[in-house]
DNA sequence: TTACAGAATATGAACGTTCAAATAGTGTTG
DNA sequence: CAACACTATTTGAACGTTCATATTCTGTAA
């Protein structure tokens, strides 16, 4: 039971390997009758093509790479696991793999495309965290390396839709505004943001929704916004501050400032079980503790992303009439917003 | 600037392929001052060899495999981002690279490792999730697969230091051990426990720790332990019973049976700000809500993991003298207890 | 029947590396 | 100085594909 090989394979069919290899890649060109015998043969068999010989030859490795970034703070990186394995099953789906690779910078990151790119072949590459500056995305515009970003190019905010590269995002903004209208149609009139400081790009496109939201529905947002870093303990004083100032409602950027919040607005309405809050990103732990957050659709992003690269690795090989309809090259997801009761703990639980 | 190979680069410096080839795998065959000129043109042209040709001719891919788990919970899969994390890196260092791949049950992996061993020519695996009854490990030894497991041979639990394939497992029966003899210092007499139904190895061994330190400590275990699925509601509802039975701590298997826990036991005793409460897995929300909690050493487990597998790998091409130690084949590394303080939220901060 | 076009299949070469074996170089020794 | 034992380097072949081209087959028209 020595391995199949396309040679073997065809000698005991008593066909050339050719044939064999143009039913695997063109199956039109060979007449139904061998097509037919040499299928099942295949199949009998358990060949599979040599990814390593097909790769020398093609240049094509059917892999494409992603950038573990360091662990931070974990609570909102956790939907990075959800989005893993969304693309990697996705990827898995239309022909592809995975390969993961580590860089503390984007500098590192570029490192590794160039040593990825001459070492292991890699067909592309998946961006993730886009940020205003980034460097990696002229990189490899440059030297016209396949890839895709989960995230908008927020250095070219102006015209999203007009960037040279494709990418996937979800629309924030849309979510923190369907948050704010929701609590507002509650009969709160006084909703206040928990975000971060300005600069962040996606911070600031969420900020941006809960205003737009305000200002639809002519209500003041002034002293209502809090700017403050990620974290529990800092949603918490957060919480406090938007409390004195009256705010009986309170949309978060992230599930970490909902999560300090949450514990705060008990801790000064005892009274109140649900506190009027809504968080983001649908963590665990939002689900864990029943709090209501804005789920961004990670498995439709991650599905996206591939079918946009692999459409463009397919491309540029065969570049005669598309079969496929070619995947929108820039596309801005809705997020959904997860009503939640929070836990109360009664006893009669 | 087209592509340098190991023959351009060979006849640029006027020697063969083969002795560059000698440079890069076997430097000791290759004369010093020969050896120096050959590395600094590498360097120079900044060459690496392909991978796809080298894994070609030696069958090696210098490439693993590690499974994407079917996202579940989320709050305890979180730490699986910090493992994989400390995988790609610590292969990184070993000149390996990470191939990610999906699959819902155990069967469907056993099938992907026929795939991805035939296509992609995979050195080895990395097994996550080991349980009872795994029917993985008997497969990959039976075909004499290179893998190394991160759990505990649980089907042969009697003597796991037998076990025929290398392993890295956390001692979760040492953190609750360790967990439960703290609380009993601090004065606690009755100390509950929160853990899974029985039968989940890893469960029943951080159960097992909890009743060792009671013994130890002549205290009752009778009523104190709790069994519950995991999650926070079900959290909650045990540290209930738990306080009615006079348990006036509790230790729990998991972070989100403690985030349960940590609410009712605030709600039961307002005036109470820190519950003596420990969770399991240090999970980010652990860390969020300031949840002392027993931590695995998860990068080093990865690095180990590691460290094992390429020893396999190298060890049956090169079955001469060793030059570095064997890493351990079996290897339980201690937890740690990280004690914290639960967030008062008090208005002072 | 002959010639010819088009479909179907087969053959040689190449991708970039390493293995195995051959050749050239360098002292050492009788 | 010839024979030898090494060390250092080179050469041919092979890994399993696909590309480009060549060959064979089949049917149709002259």
């Amino acid at each position: 039971m020595s391995k199949t090989t396309l040679v073997s394979l065809a000698e005991s069919l008593g066909v050339s390997r050719q044939t064999v290899s143009n039913v695997i890649n063109a199956p039109h060109r060979v007449k139904p009758e061998t097509r037919m015998r040499v299928q099942h043969a295949i199949v009998e068999s358990g060949y599979r093509p040599s990814a390593a010989a097909r790769q020398l030859r093609t240049r094509r490795s059917m892999n494409f790479g992603i950038r573990m970034m360091p662990v931070v703070d974990g609570i909102n990186g956790s939907i990075l696991d959800r989005f893993l394995h969304a693309l990697t099953e996705a990827a898995q789906e239309e022909g592809y793999r995975v390969t993961l690779f580590c860089a503390d910078t984007d500098a590192g990151e570029i490192r590794q495309y160039e040593e990825l790119l001459k070492v292991a072949d890699l067909d592309g590459f998946v961006l993730t965290g886009t940020h205003h500056g980034d460097h990696r995305t002229a990189w490899l515009l440059e030297h016209g390396i396949p890839f895709a970003a989960f995230g908008r190019p927020w250095s070219s905010i102006e015209d999203p839709f007009g960037s040279l590269h494709p990418w996937v995002d979800v629309d924030g903004g849309a979510g923190t505004e369907q948050a704010t209208r929701t609590l507002i149609e509650q009969g709160h009139t006084a909703v206040g943001f928990l975000g971060w400081p300005g600069g962040s790009g996606a911070g600031d496109d969420r900020r941006a929704g809960w205003a737009r939201a305000m200002r639809a529905a002519k209500l003041p947002t002034d002293s209502l916004d809090i700017q403050a870093d990620d974290g529990v303990p800092a949603g918490a004083q957060g919480a406090e501050q938007l409390a004195s100032k009256g705010a009986t409602a309170v949309v978060c950027a992230s599930d970490s400032l909902a999560l300090g919040a949450l514990a705060k607005l008990r801790q000064l309405h005892p009274e109140q079980a649900s506190p009027a809050l809504i968080g983001f990103d649908d963590t665990p732990v939002a689900a864990a503790v029943g709090l209501s957050s804005v789920s961004q659709p990670t498995e439709d992003a991650a599905r996206h992303i591939v079918a946009v690269l692999a459409h463009q690795l397919a491309g540029s090989s065969s570049p005669h009439g598309d079969e496929e309809p070619a995947p929108e090259r820039h596309l801005l997801l809705p997020p959904t917003l997860i009503q939640r009761t929070p836990y109360s703990f009664s006893s009669s639980t």
